[in-house]
DNA sequence: AAGGCACCCAACCGCACACTA
DNA sequence: ATAGTGTGCGGTTGGGTGCCT
C-alpha cells in the first residue's frame, strides 16, 4: 500500500510512512506524548501535518494495536454492532480493544459488508418463508443484539499481536531498529526511568514472562541514566519526575511547556550514548 | 509470461465538534 | 457571542498484491 511520497504546496511530506518517519514519530510519541499534534512533527523533525502524524499513530504505531486476521467472534460483534450503531466505526472499535476504527471500516467494507448483506438476504428468505408458514410456527427466543459486551483479549491479546504490530510495518526490520529502546528499560522492577511509561512490553514482547524490567543498560554505556536524565531536563526544562512518575501512556501527555531544543538535536546527543546506528544524523 | 482485474488497506480529505481566548 | 485552533470521525482514494485468463 505504498503511496507515492509528495510534497504539497508547504513543503509537508505527503504519501508512505517510512521506517524512519516511524522511529521518530515513536520515539517522540513515548518519549513526550502528543501534547499538540500540529506542532509535534516540527520538534519531532518530521515534514508531516500534525493530522498526518496523529492518524499514523493512532492507526499503526501506537502501543497494543492488534494486526492480523479477525477471529469469527471479532466479525460478528462488527456486524451485529454495525446493525446497531451504522457506520459509527470509532464507537463500533470502543468495544475491540486493539483494533482501530479505520481497520474496521475497511475490514467492513472489503469483508463484512458482503457477508451482512448475504446473512440478511438469507434471514429476510427465511422470514418469508416462516411468515409463511404459520402453522408450526414458535416465539424465537429474544435477541441478543442487546447484550454487548467488548471482547476479551484472548488468545488475540493486544501483547498476542503487538509484536506483529511492529513487524508487519512497511520495514519488517523496525522491530530490530528499535531494539534500542530494550537499553533504557529499567534493571529492576520498582526501578522507573523516562521510557518506563511506554508499555515496551506490550510492544515488543510476545512471551509475558520476558515482558517486565528484563533489559539492563548496556555495559558499554558511557554515561549513567542520571546523566542522561540531567541532559533531558536541562533541555525541556521540565521537572525530572515528568519522566518519572507516568506508568501508562495515557498519563503522558506531556508537558506545559514545550521541549526547548528540538528532539532532533537531543538524538544527537543520545546517539553515542546508545551506541545504535539508528538516527539520521542530517537532520 | 504478460496483461487485466478485483481485492485490500494505508493514507488523505473535508467536515463537524470541542475548547479557549 | 464569536472567531480561531486543535482534534476526531467517516468517506474516499491510490496503489500494491495476487489471482485469473
Amino acid at each position: 500500500m505504498v503511496r507515492t511520497p509528495s510534497y504539497d504546496k508547504s513543503g509537508l511530506k505527503k504519501g508512505t510512512w517510512t521506517p524512519e518517519e516511524d522511529r521518530k514519530l515513536i520515539a517522540y510519541v513515548t518519549r513526550y506524548g502528543c501534547w499538540n499534534w500540529r506542532q509535534l512533527p516540527r520538534f519531532a523533525g518530521l515534514a508531516r501535518c500534525g493530522k498526518s502524524c496523529r492518524l499514523r499513530w493512532m492507526n499503526y504505531l501506537r502501543p497494543n494495536i492488534k494486526r492480523g486476521n479477525y477471529t469469527p467472534q471479532e466479525e460478528d460483534l462488527i456486524i451485529k454492532l454495525h446493525k446497531e450503531m451504522g457506520n459509527r466505526w470509532s464507537a463500533i472499535a470502543a468495544y475491540l480493544p486493539g483494533r482501530t476504527d479505520n481497520e474496521i471500516k475497511n475490514h467492513w467494507h472489503t469483508t463484512l459488508k458482503k457477508r451482512s448483506q448475504h446473512n440478511s438476504s438469507t434471514q429476510s428468505h427465511h422470514k418469508s418463508k416462516r411468515s409463511k408458514d404459520t402453522s408450526n410456527s414458535k416465539p424465537h427466543s429474544a435477541s441478543s443484539s442487546s447484550q454487548i459486551e467488548i471482547l476479551d483479549s484472548g488468545p488475540l491479546s493486544p501483547r498476542s499481536y503487538s509484536s506483529s504490530c511492529i513487524t508487519s510495518s512497511a520495514n519488517s526490520s523496525l522491530q530490530d531498529d528499535l531494539s534500542f529502546l530494550d537499553a533504557l528499560t529499567v534493571t529492576e522492577p520498582g526501578t522507573q526511568n523516562l521510557f518506563t511509561h511506554l508499555n515496551l512490553d506490550d510492544m515488543f514482547y510476545d512471551d509475558p514472562a520476558e515482558t517486565i524490567m528484563s533489559v539492563q543498560v548496556p555495559p558499554h554505556h558511557p554515561a549513567g541514566l542520571e546523566d542522561a536524565f540531567a541532559f533531558q531536563d536541562s533541555l525541556s526544562q521540565a521537572p525530572l519526575d515528568t519522566f518519572l512518575t507516568g506508568t501508562q501512556m495515557a498519563d503522558v501527555s506531556y508537558p506545559p511547556t514545550q521541549p526547548q531544543a528540538s528532539f532532533a538535536d537531543e538524538l544527537e546527543y543520545l546517539y553515542p550514548l546508545y551506541d545504535m546506528d539508528l538516527w539520521s544524523r542530517s537532520t
